[in-house]
DNA sequence: ATGGTTGATCGTCAA
């Protein structure tokens, strides 16, 4: 059976749920995992992707902040929801597919503005959450998984507009690319995007605050599919749709899509 | 070094 799953920071899922089912009628991915939901689970509009065919769903949420969900065509069964590093976010989900693979979907958090966890309490938050997802993968190594989600963290130099000025901005530190690589190592993950994509830079994320995106193109790769090694000879097709940014009153994030034939 | 924009919520925090 081949699928096609799809990761998107959503940016509230409430205000942009017109967005979602433009990109589900468009793209038909088995398979959408949502972040940054700003909502609570009660208060998504699941009502609306169920009505396209995407009536089953996992999901964590909280009042304004975070938010994780998976909508899938295919049933699917929750199969955890960690509080990584015990912050009390809706930060992870994770759900079982009929074909047995269990899809982690991550919202790792973007760890404040200086990269210094001594004066930034948030800085060692996300190195914290990195860490006890090592730690869990250590435990535990994941097999017939995948892992996708905003991992706010932009691991290679290809993977941002200038690698040599964001060394010290968050997402790009040496420090947090460090705690980013154990994690993945500690899972024996594999980088799907990268290796459909391997060369050549490749961003998913542009600031708000960056005036005229597309032409100035400041964005870095913070949004990830990956696969546990047993499963990721069967990955193929990675895509990051680079035009959703463009769509009337976007995320800042766009889609990242891989199928996969199992 | 600073400010730039957006969203949730309603003054301010988070990103």
């Amino acid at each position: 059976m081949a699928f096609t799953l799809a990761t998107w920071n959503i940016n509230s899922v409430r205000l942009r749920a017109p967005l979602v089912l433009r990109l589900l009628e468009e793209e038909a991915p088995d398979v959408l995992c949502l972040q940054e939901c700003k909502s609570p689970v009660e208060k998504m509009p699941l009502e609306g992707f169920a009505a396209l065919g995407y009536r089953h769903v996992v999901a964590r949420g909280q009042r304004g902040y975070n938010g994780v969900a998976i909508l899938s065509k295919t049933p699917i069964e929750e199969v955890a929801a960690h509080d990584y590093a015990s912050l009390g976010h809706a930060r992870h989900i994770a759900g079982r597919l009929e074909n047995g693979v269990v899809v982690h979907n991550f919202y790792v958090p973007a760890g404040g503005d200086k990269p210094d966890r001594e004066v930034n309490e948030k800085f060692g938050q996300k190195l914290d959450y990195l860490a006890a997802m090592r730690d869990a993968f250590h435990a535990e190594r994941p097999e017939r998984s995948i892992l996708v989600g905003d991992l706010n963290v932009a691991p290679r130099e290809d993977d941002v507009w200038s690698h040599k000025q964001l060394l010290r901005v968050v997402s790009h530190t040496p420090v947090e690319v460090n705690h980013f690589t154990d994690a993945q190592e500690a899972g024996g993950w594999v980088d799907v995007t990268r290796q459909d994509i391997p060369s050549g830079r490749l961003y998913s994320w542009w600031s708000y605050r960056s005036p005229d995106w597309q032409a100035a193109d400041k964005g870095r790769r913070l949004d990830h599919v990956w696969a546990s090694a047993d499963i990721a000879s069967a990955a193929h097709g990675s895509r990051v749709l680079r035009d959703v940014r463009g769509w009337e009153q976007p995320s800042d994030h766009v889609p990242v899509f891989a199928s996969f034939d199992l």
